[in-house]
DNA sequence: TGAAGTTTTTTATAGACAGCATGTC
DNA sequence: CTATAAAAAACTTCA
């Protein structure tokens, strides 16, 4: 199909995407045309990474917004919305406008109301939901990129939930859905109504095969040479011989060290093959990641990065992913090896992808377990550049036949599973299950009942009754922490309720005409069943907060519960150990020995700490209240201004884990915060304050001088140090001391007119010497001499406790 | 006896969304 | 119940 024949795009449009080089669709792309999505018909397209999903979405998108709509973009990762960002804001050239919102990213209401497309993450669409965003109902088309993670444990019940929700806010509304190739794409398609496009055509070929011996053997029976020479890895040899092409190439493996370690000898490999152009720009950038954080991790990463390797994983810091990948695609980088952080992530094609590591570690199994066939399938996508590479290779490695053999039938020639909704899951069900009834998408037992109905989860369930049965579950929880009050219709059974639910009515009771039998107990138990449908329910302000605040029930529970036990003022460890325990914060696990050591910290501090210990003798629970206070203890060293390559040494964790945690806690404390003032706890300053050290990373008496622009913790402490205790000190501080302590004219300069000094300039004022204004704590050093004072004091890692 | 080299045992294991109100070194 | 690499420990070798 031609790009002329498309009708219903904003005038140039189609100029537009000439301009990228389009001229005629993809066979896919025109398959969806021709199902509908430029006439606002739902669909579901079902096809393999890089094959122009996006173009999909842009064509329905603005052909909604031609016909005066709006348009949401729904993404999984905060990566891929400014990904999209990018792509939509060239459409302003005809007058199509694009906003973003997500947790980082700022947006208001009102602003987003007058975008014409809107590129969000599902928990931001679920939240918005929640808090009813206006113009949700002004929606006449949702994308959802990447459905089939309706399928993940942990967030696939929000997108469906989400889903569902906004089908039922906007009855008329187009719906598509883009998804890698499943096993399932027609069950979607049923639940949402929809065409279906399901197809594995790709842009370029896409080669897949197995690595046995010195031998490459492709699907199509084709052979290719790949010796292995001397002690290298099978990875290496065929990282090289793609390189000798002037390819590049992604190696998939199945931990954080593996990716580290093959990063390093790959280096070897990729060194010898680049020029000494390369060479500078590769040392430049490893002098941006080296000045992006000055931990080990970084330290290795640049290393690597000089010799164009580098490795990727959640543990870096997410502007070193940025760094990586955006050398990987020019080309700068010859090979990254990466965790499958990079398979779902943004768009980083090579010429050969390797996937080194066909299984992983899964306690839930017991040990390895062998990879989905979809992921293995989103990896092996990621091979071959549209119009750059002349075709893509995905290669599985083998360390004898038999092994060969299995990998042909296991991932080469296998379908991708269906996707399941894991809706059913009690944590996933509690936390919708309650925004359900505090957004008043439903009022009764029934109409919940009813709203549940709409998901993918009750189109796939065969065993009936069990939604219900976990429903009510759900609903005794809730009702016990105080979230939400369950109210029993009148006696009378019958009787159309309370005004409000009579809109609910007429279709919560189509299963009772056939229950007219013979047998008044079945009748009985008929009204029964009816009248349960009926109970009202409805959100306690509490909940109301719950739910707004986007927490799972469970944490708020426990934040309420930790606050109202405190007979006095929290400690920061106190409330980190708090916020830590709930389910919200992501674990961080006890290491071996750790047990110990944190045990401890635990009889030391155990006064500190909110809330009832769970007994020794109970081992997981007791282990999970230490794995907390090891959680609580890092916020508490981050709080008191512990270097960053300290504290990812001591707990062994990358700087994009230690920043992960900050935010995390930065969120949980903002929100213990409102929770407190919900409860009237005298404890919300405590709370408060403890939230802005983790912000800041920094002692209470940094708090106010934070707060000046430009001031972080460590020119705070040095400001301190100095003698300038607050803002106001700035404003009457000797300026040479202020540039001493500084370094630099222009950060001065720039911190003192934030600080609101009329005569911020630094002209002609020399430094003063740093122990000139010591007096206030009679402590000369700087703050140079006292951060490298702190580090060396916590070399000894044995000992936590002791400072 | 002790440094250096080799084999065996032990150990550990992916990912990352959200509120709110503005900005690190 | 499954794997694998790296680190640590145990053991061997040789001057």
């Amino acid at each position: 199909m031609n790009l002329e024949e498309l009708t219903g795009l904003p005038p140039g449009a189609t100029d537009h995407f000439r301009g990228e080089g389009i001229e005629e669709l993809y066979p896919p792309q025109a398959e969806a045309v021709e199902a509908g999505a430029t006439d606002g018909e739902n669909l579901v397209a079902a096809v393999p990474t890089a094959s122009g999903k996006t173009m999909i979405a842009a064509l329905s998108m603005l052909s909604a917004v031609q016909r005066g709509g709006k348009a949401l973009y729904i993404v999984p990762l905060r990566a891929l919305a400014s990904e999209k960002k990018e792509e939509f804001e060239a459409y302003e050239e005809f007058g199509v406008t694009t906003g973003v919102t997500t947790g980082n990213y700022e947006s208001t209401d009102d602003w987003l109301a007058t975008k014409d497309i809107i590129v969000a993450t599902s928990e931001k669409v679920d939240s918005l939901v929640r808090n009813g965003a206006d113009w949700l109902s002004e929606l006449t088309c949702v994308v959802s990129d990447e459905v089939h993670l309706i399928d993940d444990r942990n967030r696939g019940p929000t997108l469906e939930v989400t889903l569902a929700k906004l089908r039922q806010l906007n009855p008329g509304m187009q719906v598509v859905a883009l998804s890698a190739t499943v096993g399932n794409a027609d069950e979607i398609a049923d639940w949402l109504d929809a065409a279906l496009v399901d197809t594995d055509w790709r842009p370029i070929d896409l080669q897949m095969g197995v690595h046995y011996g010195n031998a490459l053997n492709f699907d199509d029976g084709s052979t290719r040479e790949v010796p292995v020479e001397g002690s290298e890895k099978q990875e290496a040899a065929l990282v090289r011989d793609i390189l000798q092409e002037g390819g590049s190439s992604l190696v998939f493996v199945n931990s954080r060290r593996n990716a580290e370690g093959a990063a390093k000898r790959l280096g070897q490999v990729s060194s010898r093959e680049i020029t000494e152009d390369e060479r500078a720009e590769l040392a430049d950038l490893a002098d941006d990641i080296r000045d992006d954080s000055d931990t080990e991790t970084s330290a290795d990463l640049a290393d690597c990065v000089e010799r164009g390797a580098a490795f990727h994983h959640a543990g870096l810091s997410s502007t070193q992913r940025s760094l990586v990948e955006d050398a990987f695609r020019d080309r700068l980088l010859k090979v990254i090896s990466a965790t499958p952080t990079l398979a779902a992530g943004v768009n980083t094609p090579a010429r050969r992808v390797i996937v080194r590591d066909w299984r992983r570690f899964d306690p839930s199994a017991g040990g390895m377990a062998p990879l989905d066939v979809l992921e293995v399938h989103q990896m092996m996508g990621r091979a071959g550049r549209p119009g750059l590479d002349p075709y893509g290779e995905a290669v599985l490695l083998a360390k004898s036949h038999d092994e060969s053999e299995e990998l042909f039938d296991r991932y080469i020639w296998a379908d991708p599973e269906p996707v399941r909704s894991k809706l059913a899951a009690e944590p996933a069900l509690r936390t919708h299950v309650l925004a359900t009834i505090a957004s008043g998408f439903a009022r009764t037992r029934g109409g919940l009942l009813e709203f549940l109905e709409a998901t993918l989860y009750a189109s796939q369930s065969s065993e009936a009754g069990r939604l219900e049965s976990v429903t009510d579950d759900v609903l005794d929880y809730l009702e016990r922490n105080d979230f939400i009050e369950r109210e029993a219709p009148r006696a009378s059974g019958r009787s159309s309720g309370s005004p409000r639910e009579r809109e609910r009515d007429s279709s919560g009771d189509e299963a009772d005409g056939s229950n007219d039998g013979p047998f008044t107990s079945a009748a009985d138990l008929a009204e029964q069943q009816a009248a349960k449908r009926e109970e009202t329910l409805e959100a306690t302000s509490l909940g109301h907060t719950v739910s707004r605040l986007y927490l799972d029930p469970m944490s708020a529970a426990e934040i309420v519960h930790g606050l109202e036990r405190a007979d006095e003022r929290p400690t920061a460890l106190g409330l980190y150990q708090l916020v830590s325990r709930t389910p919200d914060m992501y674990e961080l696990y006890l290491r071996s020995g750790e047990d110990e050591q944190f045990g401890e910290l635990f009889y030391e501090r155990e006064a500190e700490l909110l809330g009832d210990a769970p007994s020794e003798y109970e081992e997981d629970r007791f282990e999970d209240w230490l794995a907390a206070l090891k959680t609580g203890k890092l916020l508490e060293d981050w709080a008191e201004e512990t270097e960053e390559e300290t504290i990812t040494d001591r707990y062994k964790i990358g700087p994009g884990d230690l920043r992960g945690k900050v935010d995390t806690a930065e969120w949980l404390l903002g929100a213990a915060e409102s929770l407190a003032a919900e409860i009237d706890s005298e404890w919300t300053v405590a709370v408060r304050e403890a939230r802005a050290r983790v912000e800041h990373g920094v002692g209470e008496e940094l708090l106010e001088l934070v707060s000046v622009g430009g001031v972080g913790r460590k020119r705070a402490r040095r400001l301190h140090d100095a003698g300038i205790e607050e803002p106001a000190d700035l404003r009457t501080a000797d300026k040479g001391v202020v540039l001493s302590v500084l370094k630099g004219e222009k950060t001065a300069e720039n911190i003192l007119e934030n600080a609101g000094r009329e005569d911020p300039s630094m002209d002609g004022v020399e430094p003063a010497g740093i122990d000139v204004d010591g007096a206030d704590t009679g402590d000369s050093n700087s703050g140079d001499k006292a951060a490298a004072a702190q580090t060396e004091s916590d070399d000894s890692q044995s000992s936590l406790g002791d400072f």
